[in-house]
DNA sequence: ATAAGCAGTGAATCATTATTCATTTCTTGT
DNA sequence: ACAAGAAATGAATAATGATTCACTGCTTAT
């Protein structure tokens, strides 16, 4: 036995690992899944395609842990957001809010995540992730009922309402065929994520402000 | 001058067309368009693949007709459910309960017509479908301002963030994996019809019943 | 009956990319 | 320096299905 994988070829494994998959988030922040394409990614990242596949699976692999990846990424930042002061419905409409703007910051990763077509393996991933939020949102609500700042409620079905209601919202918005066309003023995105947010925040509370 | 397009022609023709429109109807409410293949819609139609191409332009172009055929028939039926008696309020809440109990009924094709992943030309189309759910709600939305049974709002936001609520809260019971394998009872639809309603009408009047 | 022209056919083609794998290049321990 | 193995390569392959088109067979008007 001549050859012994050394710490030194792991770390340039790890490497080359991580290099694929920050060009494959690059690539998906540009232009969605379904236009990134395997040649493309290897390109970018300087590796020959088989290379690819001495570190993934398949593509599909691939993709699913940069949707894991990007997801966690912004239910982590929406978590952040609930453990700010106030009362329940404070955090929750401030976790409402994070998820809106860094939704309308990030648009085509945003439409990548939320509404573009992609594979039944990646749909799967998505449903995961829209779950993710909508447990957060649960948890804040229960919170709230609990603190008396919400009325009680299904919990978990308005949680499901909040993440519909933004996630529709943003749709149009965010369609990649609008997206980089037109640039949305800052202040019509201010505008929008406060209605969108009325909207939930009413629907929660029952109660307008 | 021999030939010429005769009444009867154009009847057996119009039927095949419509044969294979229903067939293809068929294929989509069973599995979605994915798997509607034109092999199979042909073999359904007793056609073969080829006439498929002397009606339509293309698998997408068929599909889309299928789409708007499907999504014209739940958008009047939700349209008919504003026409009925009471306030904007209740009209409203009479659409918004026939959207969902109708998805509920057919789950494939609502799937199919709401979250099915689909090509981009497609996806085109279902954004075309939710505006015009939208808008009717919209209308809905500033008569109940009119009229005094809604408080002021941004119309258009909100009838967007209703389809959405409805949407996200479909998906999951709706997902092919589950539809058909888990049947849901009836008492539990109407019962997530219900709560799902609730938050609705509570985003849109701020009001608790 | 016949010829002209259209409709129907379905096997063959095409297009697109992900994936493979025989070959080459690099690493390591002796 | 060398042999043993591992990693990288990328051209060739595979798989999938939509689409085409040369041909067959009906319909029609005379």
């Amino acid at each position: 036995m001549a050859y012994r994988e050394t710490e030194k070829m792991r770390q340039r494994k790890a490497q080359a690992r991580q290099r694929i998959i920050d060009c494959t988030y690059e690539c998906v922040a540009n232009g969605g899944f379904r236009s990134a394409r395997i040649t493309r990614i290897a390109g970018l990242a300087g590796v020959a395609t088989g290379t690819i596949y001495r570190h993934f699976e398949s593509r599909e692999d691939l993709f699913a842990e940069i949707f894991r990846t990007a997801t966690q990424r912004e239910v982590d930042k929406v978590a952040e957001a609930l453990t700010t002061d106030g009362d329940a419905a404070v955090r929750l409409e401030a976790a409402l809010r994070q998820f809106a703007e860094r939704a309308m910051r990030g648009p085509m990763m945003a439409w990548a995540l939320i509404a573009e077509p992609v594979d039944p393996k990646l749909e799967e991933e998505r449903l995961v992730y829209r779950r993710a939020y909508a447990e957060l949102f649960e948890k804040a609500i229960r919170d709230g009922i609990e603190e008396g700042c919400i009325p009680d409620q299904d919990a978990r079905q308005s949680s499901t309402c909040l993440v519909g209601a933004i996630a529709e919202s943003l749709v149009g918005p965010l369609s990649p065929t609008l997206a980089g066309q037109i640039t949305i003023a800052d202040i019509d995105k201010n505008k929008l994520v406060d209605s969108i947010i009325r909207f939930c925040m009413q629907g929660l509370t029952g109660t307008r402000r």
